[in-house]
DNA sequence: CCTACCGATCGGTAGG
DNA sequence: CCTACCGATCGGTAGG
């Protein structure tokens, strides 16, 4: 198993309480306190707040991208990617669910360079989304006629779901891939299977 | 033409600081600075900076729940309900870009009362687009699976436009309205219409 | 609406 | 990692 570093317990502690509180309405000594600590002694393992919050980006930004990178670059259909990179999604945020709530909230608190930083990386992960949008549609499987709203459509509805998932709703995880994928299909135009009632 | 109290002139300033840095990160000084006057003078009009901003969230969700109530409770069919509802959001978000900025958005960094209330008052303005869901469902217009999911999965592309939309962007409002729509449609599974390539 | 100020709390540091 | 503390800033108030 793997090993946690003090370091590691008080980056866990700060993602939960950013999440919890947000990033100006938690202070260090609520994360020391949470890690075990006093805030003094925070600062001989990190060296500023926002520090901490870019610490937790990161390392939510490289789940997410790694869950997705190899179904990407896989040589599936758009259509099964998509269903894969729907489901990996949603494994993430029941996994971290902390870590992805910092990640994909746009915290409008944090000093500019931060922010950009923060925004940069959460770039990176929808272009893995829009490479498979766009495959779909110059494969013709998709029918899409305005492909950036479409896009920022599916991508708000996508990162919505942080907002209202509950690990012990009514349905699983897989449930809700499933139904997820099924609707993000149809804003997609992608629906000319069996599901298609024509 | 409509009188501008100092009062409304705070809550003007408070709204566009919110909007852009956050309830936490704005200060009382910040905010009676751009209202043009010391920050303890801003006192003979509020009570406390939590009061400005729930003056703020009410006057948002009157402004969108007043836009939105006629069309609900109008004889149209379900489909140009919902067609003049995108539109409506669309021009509250185009025409109050901060207060529907602040009111949209779930903040997590105020007390719990201010919050619920906050809650509460976006639940209301989401009951009213529930109501016109389920309408289309029962008159057998939109065919919907999940009705639970569809619903947030529409609401969260809904409420996502605040965060990108820009109205010095590339489609007029009408424009953007137009296509929100038939994406909107094509997740309720209603555009059996010409649209439909069956 | 201003002057003058309050107690509390903030992120962060020095020295051990 | 703790003790002890810092300068700055916070929301809010008293008295005029």
């Amino acid at each position: 198993m793997a090993r946690k570093s003090r370091r590691d317990s008080i980056i866990e502690s700060a993602a939960e309480l950013f999440a919890a509180k947000g990033f100006r309405a938690t202070t260090v000594r609520d994360i020391a306190e949470r890690a075990g600590i006093l805030s003094g002694s925070l600062y001989a393992h990190i060296a500023t707040k926002e520090d901490l919050y870019l610490e937790i980006v990161r390392r939510a930004s490289h789940d997410f991208t790694q869950r997705l990178n190899p179904i990407v670059s896989s040589q599936s259909r758009p259509g099964d990617k998509l269903q894969w990179m729907i489901a990996a999604h949603l494994a993430v945020i029941e996994e971290s669910r902390a870590w992805a709530r910092v990640y994909l909230d746009d915290d409008s608190e944090l000093s500019a360079d931060t922010r950009r930083e923060a925004q940069r990386l959460r770039r990176d992960y929808e272009r893995l989304w829009d490479q498979v949008f766009s495959e779909g549609i110059e494969a013709g499987v998709f029918d899409v006629q305005d492909e950036s709203v479409t896009r920022l459509f599916v991508l708000s509805a996508l990162n919505g779901i942080i907002g209202w998932y509950r690990p012990d709703g009514r349905l699983s995880h897989e449930e809700l891939a499933q139904t997820f994928f099924r609707l993000t299909l149809r804003v997609l135009g992608g629906n000319k299977g069996p599901d298609s009632q024509c």
